[in-house]
DNA sequence: ACAAAGAATGAAATCGTTTACAAGCATTTT
DNA sequence: AAAATGCTTGTAAACGATTTCATTCTTTGT
């Protein structure tokens, strides 16, 4: 009925103790004698007292909340990695705030603000692209990378990208093929670096030949995924088989190919990367690398907490492992004609 | 080099005047006389002041933060709203919290939860399966929903579920089919619920045929949408047309129909909802509803935001316009044999 | 030249907690 | 019986900003 919200002192009056008792009741309640814990029990669910975070953090001095800073909200490759961390961080009592780094003018400076803005008692930093100056900042909280990583200083989650890169090819030699290509990345994206990376020492180490007109430059998107099987169509000698570092851009290229006529896997193989939801929904289901985003989430979200609790910038990095699965993309190459 | 953080006493100590002015110079610039916000300005920069925000939103009595609480952080559908949210809520210096509500036991508990912890000003609501119960609290911040919606108190930001349906229908009709069926959302969506309604009214208005077999219970999910494609192969007398509640569905059957030798949209023609990214990249290219949801999530906001600055509980509903996409994946039935 | 209005600033209260310290009281030890 | 110990509790000082109110110093109008 009340329409003032109940503060700490009206908890202390109606149950006839001190405002500390109150705390202690309800933060450390094994101090408090027992006959007093009821009473201050009792006064809070009579008022309907609820703690005021803002004071309590306040005096603290902490926020109670992490901010994960990712490169673009609305690609939905983070969703499940969001997923991961709200299971950690929530029964943590940690609020998850969301900003992103690309939707401003100046992405380095949008973190740097994060840094300096005392919002959060940790940063958990999605994009690798940013520049490593920002770290530098005195009394800056503990930062985690997640999937991509920036420099050697920062301790991140993340996969063997390169190792992920080198299972695909070994499975299009395996299968047959002799003429690999491979859809990148961004240029200058970690990832995007040591898949190709890992996709050239790949072919080195396996006798395959390397031909930098096979390498098509993407970033990660569907569009550009179309955009290399456009590319992929016009091309004299075309690769028999396609690695692309995103099952995103997979996804585009096929359906480019398809409705131009062509068959996956019968004339041109295709692996992707991360194995997002729709890969085995489509036809063919599309062969690929897994990346387990909520685990690479919760690792980070557990590693952050424990440099929280112990004030420390530093801390382990961490490898998840990364699966093959095979489905219906990748096939013996096409008979020589 | 400091160690320790500036607050604004030293600020004040270093340009020789008061903490109010230093404050007024940062929050209301034009009361002070410019030669004192100089020299104020010179100190915030020397000293590397920054505003403790927890203090200035315990003292604002405020948070500066935004809620938003959906049923499912790992489902990607929202990252585009989030998106849109983002938009509005980070120019205007509100933080965003994700939470959501089906991670933990009880759902109804965790929005009360919020809405009493007075950890933010205001709440998005993307979840319109909770209890309207939670309502009454009194003193709670306002909320605002988003594609779905609760009662009629609420105010919320949604498109014109029914009429999209009846768009879909009417597409089939035009294409010469009779046989129409239906893949729904979760039982007791509200989305779900309206779609369905639309759907059956507007087979009636056109007058085909109205077959409770051909109606199919989905819960929006790629899996869902597989299943309903198992349960589809099996019917002895099958529609030639289904209407998916969304567009993840429509993805999950035309993968398991296309791998069982069927075509779209030679053997069945389907529409889906929601126009998700890859729907213009699947093979053929899905027909679909389109549903604006960058443009929901920055109503949304715009609306909580004027919401929280008046002060007000209610507000204006608000409907957003949908578009009839029409690609590939829906074109005349099949000849009879 | 004097009163009145205006502009700029500072002192101090306040927001709602937490917690160091002190103090009160009941046991136990010597 | 006095002293020492342990257990509870209260007092009051932070935490770092914002803002009301009063004060001082300029202007302006008559």
């Amino acid at each position: 009925m009340d329409k003032k919200i109940a503060t700490i002192q009206d908890v202390a009056k109606v149950a006839g103790v001190s405002t500390a008792t109150v705390s202690r009741t309800l933060s450390k309640p094994s101090v408090v004698a027992a006959a007093t814990r009821e009473a201050v029990l009792n006064a809070v669910a009579e008022t309907g007292y609820r703690i005021n975070t803002t004071a309590s953090n306040l005096r603290r001095q902490r926020t109670g909340s992490v901010i994960v800073l990712l490169p673009n909200i609305a690609n939905p490759f983070f969703a499940q990695i969001l997923a991961g961390l709200s299971s950690i961080l929530t029964p943590a009592k940690y609020g998850m705030l969301i900003a992103d780094t690309q939707s401003g003018p100046d992405p380095d400076e949008r973190l740097v603000h994060y840094l300096t803005s005392g919002q959060a008692d940790g940063l958990i930093l999605l994009d690798g692209s940013l520049s490593p100056d920002a770290l530098k900042i005195p009394g800056r909280p503990p930062i985690v990378m997640a999937c991509e990583w920036m420099g050697s200083d920062l301790p991140s989650v993340r996969v063997e990208n390169g190792r992920g890169a080198a299972m695909a090819v070994g499975h299009f030699a395996q299968l047959g093929h002799r003429s690999v290509g491979h859809v990148t990345g961004p240029r200058g994206n970690v990832l995007a670096e040591s898949r190709l990376e890992g996709f050239r020492s790949a072919l080195t180490s396996l006798g395959l030949p390397q031909r930098h007109d096979w390498i098509l430059e993407g970033d990660f998107s569907m569009d550009s995924g179309a955009a290399a099987a456009n590319a992929w169509l016009a091309m004299e000698d075309r690769p028999t088989a396609l690695f692309f570092a995103s099952d995103e851009m997979a996804v585009g290229f096929m359906g480019v190919v398809q409705r131009a006529g062509y068959s996956v896997p019968e004339d041109v193989s295709i692996v992707g990367f991360d194995n997002i939801e729709i890969a085995q929904h489509l036809s063919p289901a599309l062969t690929t690398i897994r990346q387990p985003r909520t685990q690479i989430g919760i690792r980070a979200a557990e590693l952050l907490l424990r440099m929280i609790e112990t004030g420390t910038l530093t801390g382990p990095s961490d490898l998840i492992e990364i699966e093959f699965i095979r489905r219906g993309s990748a096939g013996p190459p096409p008979a020589v004609e």
